[in-house]
Formats: structure tokens, sequence, C-alpha cells
RNA sequence: UGACCUAUGGUGUAAUGGCAGCACAGCAGAUUUUGGUUCUGUUAGUCUAGGUUCGAGUCCUGGUAGGUCAA
């Protein structure tokens, strides 16, 4: 019989697929990870955490399957949380899920999990395996989740062969609301919690304050920059795919000061909220943030023109195939489907690669292009490929 | 110094002498396993002292503050 160890978190998904894990006639052990203690910036007073462990600790004995404990806050803080501050303090925007995974869940449990004995490992994600032959070697390929709502490959989208070899995802192949049935009908602790939000492990935070443990508050000008700036004349030619990619640079006198902020580093591409700028018909938008000189870049209104770009780059470095098997050589391109956050409609765009990187050129400007964010490419419903946006 | 103009939530602005409204910001909730977005709800105001009037943000007088022009 072959053995799986499953994460179980102490919601609803990763209770399931236990369930189905067993039903399937593996043998299952649970696994549930500690990997975050601190309160930090925390929204809601309640400490989840020990929460958590309760729930999972329920499951596991109605389901009638060992349980342990792994402490991997150590890891977490050095692989993930670390790297989170560094993209903050560089003005990037890190997604620390997508590193999570790579790093914590699909590494340090994994090998935590190994050592249990495990042929395998599972998680609750919302997303498909499945196994091909390409040229006699097995060869995986991840999928979206069937729940269209809920599809969670992109947070995936930076793992390996070798990773993806080992792991399962039994809740891929079904709706959220199914999950809930099942979970409901088998009494489950677990059915009706609600959806974790957040950060992984660490929860629901107020960022500037998370952030200002290691991060130091400074004053800087907000500089509104009208949409008389962008003329046609500078816009660049549709075809010069290297312009499109590139990020719009704004110096101070590109625009007006309409205001101050606490550190330009707290800010991201494409936000609305916290910038504490009233009195304009509409809506001011951060549309760019420099940490040089402290400067917070914004626009006014949904449609401005800072808002939107057409291509990104992936520099080469920062490429990674889930499909090694499907690698662009330099020069070649094709046509693909991007996203570049979470839960975004697939975006139709051409793939270009370089020595210098991969361009991707979408067929629509794309609102909010993040520097330090994932861009995601997919081949119908398979995950590609994955890369930082420059 | 003289003349003129202006003063309404945190900000920008509405209101024939008749229930002070809108936008932005803020706050709260919903959505969302990143950041962000979006949606819903909500707090908050007539510079000051008098006067006219049944009734004043609105009309009159003084004060205060700001602005424009003149010198």
């Amino acid at each position: 019989m072959q053995r799986v160890v499953v994460g179980l978190s102490g919601g609803v998904d990763s209770s399931v697929a236990a369930y189905l894990l067993k039903q399937q006639g593996f043998e299952v052990v649970a696994l549930f990870m500690k990997n975050w203690h601190d309160k930090t910036g925390l929204l809601k007073a309640e400490c989840p955490f020990d929460e958590d462990v309760d729930f999972a600790k329920m499951v596991a004995r109605k389901l009638e399957m060992p349980f342990h404990i792994v402490d991997l806050s150590e890891q977490y803080r050095k692989r993930v949380v670390d790297y989170m501050f560094s993209e903050y303090q560089q003005g990037r925007t890190p997604n620390p899920d997508v590193l999570c995974n790579r790093e914590i869940k699909f590494d340090e449990f994994l090998k935590a999990a190994l050592a249990l004995g495990a042929d395998f490992v599972a998680t609750g994600h919302y997303c498909r395996k499945e196994v091909i032959n390409v040229n006699g070697d097995e060869t995986y390929r991840l999928l979206a989740g069937v729940d269209p709502n809920k599809d969670q490959s992109y947070f995936l989208c930076q793992l390996s062969q070798q990773q993806l070899a080992k792991a399962l995802f039994p809740v891929g192949g079904l709706l959220k609301p199914e999950v809930r049935e099942i979970a409901s009908l088998l009494g489950l602790a677990t059915a009706e919690r609600k959806d974790s939000q957040g950060i992984c492990f660490v929860g629901k935070v107020d960022l500037p304050v998370f952030l200002q443990q290691k991060l130091a508050a400074k004053k800087g000008s907000i500089i509104e920059i009208p949409t008389s700036r962008y003329s046609t004349l500078n816009a660049p030619a549709e075809g010069d795919f290297k312009a499109l990619s590139a990020p719009v640079k704004y110096k101070p006198t590109d625009g007006k000061i309409v205001g101050t902020h606490n550190g330009a580093h707290f800010f991201t591409i494409g936000q609305r909220k916290g910038l504490n700028v009233g009195g304009t018909p509409e809506p001011l938008f951060v549309i760019d943030t420099d940490v040089e000189s402290n400067v917070v870049y914004v626009g006014q209104g949904q449609e401005h023109p800072g808002l939107f770009r057409k291509g990104l780059l992936v520099p080469t470095d920062q490429i990674h195939w889930v499909r090694p098997d499907l690698q662009l050589e330099n020069g070649q391109t094709i046509e693909l489907l991007v996203r570049i956050r979470y839960r975004q409609p697939l975006q139709a765009a051409t793939l270009i690669m370089k020595t210098e990187g991969l361009y991707i050129l979408f067929a629509e400007p794309q609102r909010g292009i993040t520097p330090g964010q994932f861009a995601a490419w997919y081949a119908n419903d398979e995950l590609i490929g994955s890369g930082v946006i420059l």
C-alpha cells in the first residue's frame, strides 16, 4: 500500500483531500505544519494558529489517521518572510504564497513527509496533476482545478517536475461546494469553516504595519502624473515589443505634488487605498513607485494610461518551466494564455524568447503589471511555466 | 494702505430664503490562500459675533482668515 502524507491545515479542503485519499486506498498520514507564531500586524485579534491545529486534530481523529505536527517556522521565516521583506525593500511586490509552495510545502514539508516514509504528499489545492509520456520520460502536467472559481494552479506555478512527481491534489477535480458537501456529509468539523485569506500561514495582516518590523517609515512625496503626459507621439510602436514591455519611468517634474506618504516601499502599482489624498473627481491609483527617491507616482481614474501596459519581460534567470520539454529556444515565439495575478482570467498573449529574457506581449493592455509578481503561462488549462516580472 | 472677491465634512465642490447633497479621502463589512483590485455600508460640514425673517449656508452689519487688483 502506498503511503501519502497529507498537509492537514485545519481547513475544509485538506480535510476532504485526506478523506478522498483514504477512499482511493492509500495509507494516509496527517501532518500539520506550524510555520508562524507572530501576530504582529494581524488584523483579527483572535489567534488563529492554535485553532487550526485543533481542527486538524479533530479531522485526523474522525478519519482515523495518525496525526503529526512539524514546525517549519525557522525555514518559513528564512525562505518566505525574509524574501518578502527584501523584495518590498527593493520596491518590488512579492508573492509570498508562490514561494511558500516552492520552498516550504513542496520542499521542507515534502522532506518531512518523506522522512515519515511517504510515497506522495497531498494538499488541498484546487488543481490537477496528469502524467504523460514524453519521449520515454514520465512527464507531469500541472492542470487548472475543475472549479473555475477556485483554480489555484497559479500558486503552484514555480513547482518543478521533481516536486510535481511527489504531489497529489485530491480535490482538484471537484467544485468547492462539492467539497463542502462531502465534509458536511462526513460530519467533519471543518465543513463550515471560512476559507483562509491573506498570506498563507501568516494570515490577514495590515501590510504597512507588518513591513514596519523591518522597513522604516519615511515621508516622501505623492506626485500625480497628468494624462497629458501620454501623447501618441512617444508611445512605443505596435511592433516594438522591447519598448512595449519596458516599465515606464517617471520623474518628479512629470507631475505635481498632491500629498505625502510614509514610505514608497509600502505601495504597489494599481493600489487605490491608503494614499490619503482626496478631493479629486476620480480616485487616484498608484502607477509607479521609486524607492530610491522615495516617490509614489499616481494617476487619476480607472482608465489612466499609466495603469496599463501591453507587455512585460521575465528576465532569463527568472524563467521557470514547469514543463522543461516545452521550453522555448532563443528566438522562438508562441501564442499562449497568461495571467499575472491569482484569479485573473487568462489573457491571450505572444511569448517571445530572447537572450535577455522572455517577452510577453498581451493582445489587450493589462492593468497593473507589477514588478516582483509572477506571470504564469498556460496552454489551455495546463500551466507551462512562470517567472518574476521585471 | 485702499478697492474688490471668497469663506460649506479631512479635500474638491452643490444647494429660486424652505429637509445641507455629490465626489474623493477615511472607517467598517463582503469578495479574495500574495500585494492589489472590486462591491456594500458608514463617519464627518455651513469661519465668527450680531441683525432682518415664520424660516438664513443663502439677505444686512462688524470681526477674522485667504485671494485679486491698485499703491
